[in-house]
DNA sequence: CGATCAATTTACAATTATTTTACAAAAGGG
DNA sequence: CCCTTTTGTAAAATAATTGTAAATTGATCG
């Protein structure tokens, strides 16, 4: 599947800065207004969006507005808001939205509830493809070169992390966060045995880069 | 690439100065109020700021209420302040203020202190651009030209920091201080060795310039 | 209860990174 | 210029990180 389209919404330059290259980094293709007026004008043209990010406070016409129009197209919304506005928060999720975030916010999070948002509206590939293998999220399943390979649960949960994110670096914190789903302090080996064993089952000496310091990048030179 | 904003309440001319000049130096881009009302005022019209600097005893309305304005934005504040005075300090601090920096100060640590608060806000860019170099924070990874150079962890780290604070000479005791963390005292070789895989590595052997008796720069005439 | 299997921790070996050393080269500074 | 100090850098020494087998802990199920 080619790559989910996000409609960004934000007057921040930094935030929207931010938010734009991210997103890149992470593989989703993105449009940014500064203005929800101008969003809504160039959404009626082109309506392919998976998703939208909406900050509520916003020129033109505020976040609310912009996601009645987006509603009939049944895109999925996530609203970023200025501090504890618990008034927007209720309006906001009772007029439909999916997620709300508060700023700051961590860009980590965010992705992860995007990719939540995206898998309950069904926009999410199902199974991956990256290198020789064929990785099955729904049945957790992975073959490799139409051979399957039996995983324990973590293993795989760590691989489909991996996968999702190949060619990018991604530190043990974070995978622990995001595999895991703990924020870890202190000290645990736990995800260098784990893919000690993705190396072993997957012979994956080679693809799984070692970034000192840091953590661990899973390669795949086709992109 | 845009620069963050910094909104500067502080009514001492030379010090205000000093700071406009210092953070425009830095690759900011501020704005300077003398009087706390004025800077409400225009706050309220344009909102658009990535962090404050605020000095606690200026006219028309003290830091901590100015403060007050900028907190349903979610905009971070550090504190300028006088004297060692204990009771500004707690009640900033307690307030929500992010740092504190007493005054007179070393123009470095504040710009120190800023860069972290920015990053602990998610304000600061992840991916730098300096001379043919894409330097990307999250993955540590470094391309020149477009092709991936390897560099190792600290090398990494002292890049970063030349980059930050390109076009301006670091003396080897705040490098350390910077990239190590060690307020090191005596005789040490280690950031001539670093600097020196760094110019050979990304062959910046012009680029990295060695000031004589003080340190090094990384120079990007382009800016 | 055990038996079984997954997950985590431990412990130590292997590898990689960092700092120091030592000397050569270059730069200042009379 | 010459002498002194500072800087460059290869290579040795030290330190830290990572790989991984094996032991331990935890969870599940009959």
């Amino acid at each position: 599947m080619s790559r989910n389209r996000v409609l960004i919404v934000e007057d921040e330059e930094a935030i929207g800065r931010l938010l734009t290259m991210n997103l890149k980094m992470a593989g989703y293709e993105t449009v940014w207004f500064q203005d929800g007026q101008e969003a809504v004008d160039s959404f009626v043209k082109d309506h392919r969006f998976d998703l939208a990010l909406l900050d509520v406070m916003v020129p033109g016409m505020d976040g609310f507005a912009v996601m009645e129009f987006l509603k009939p197209y049944g895109i999925p919304v996530i609203f970023l808001t200025a501090k504890d506005d618990i008034n927007s928060k209720v309006q906001g999720l009772s007029g439909g939205a999916e997620d709300y975030m508060v700023k700051p916010f961590e860009m980590l999070e965010l992705l992860l509830r995007m990719e939540k948002v995206l898998a309950r509206a069904n926009k999410t590939e199902d199974i991956l493809h990256v290198l020789n293998m064929e990785i099955n999220t729904i049945e957790h399943s992975v073959k490799q070169n139409g051979a399957e390979v039996s995983l324990k649960p973590m293993e795989f949960e760590l691989l489909v992390v991996l996968a999702k994110n190949k060619n990018r670096a991604i530190s043990r914190e974070n995978l622990l966060r995001m595999v895991w789903g703990t924020d870890y302090m202190g000290e645990t080996r736990t995800v260098d045995v784990h893919i000690g064993q993705l190396r072993k089952k997957l012979k994956l000496g080679e693809q799984i880069k070692t970034v000192s310091k840091l953590g661990y990048r899973l390669e795949d030179v086709e992109g």
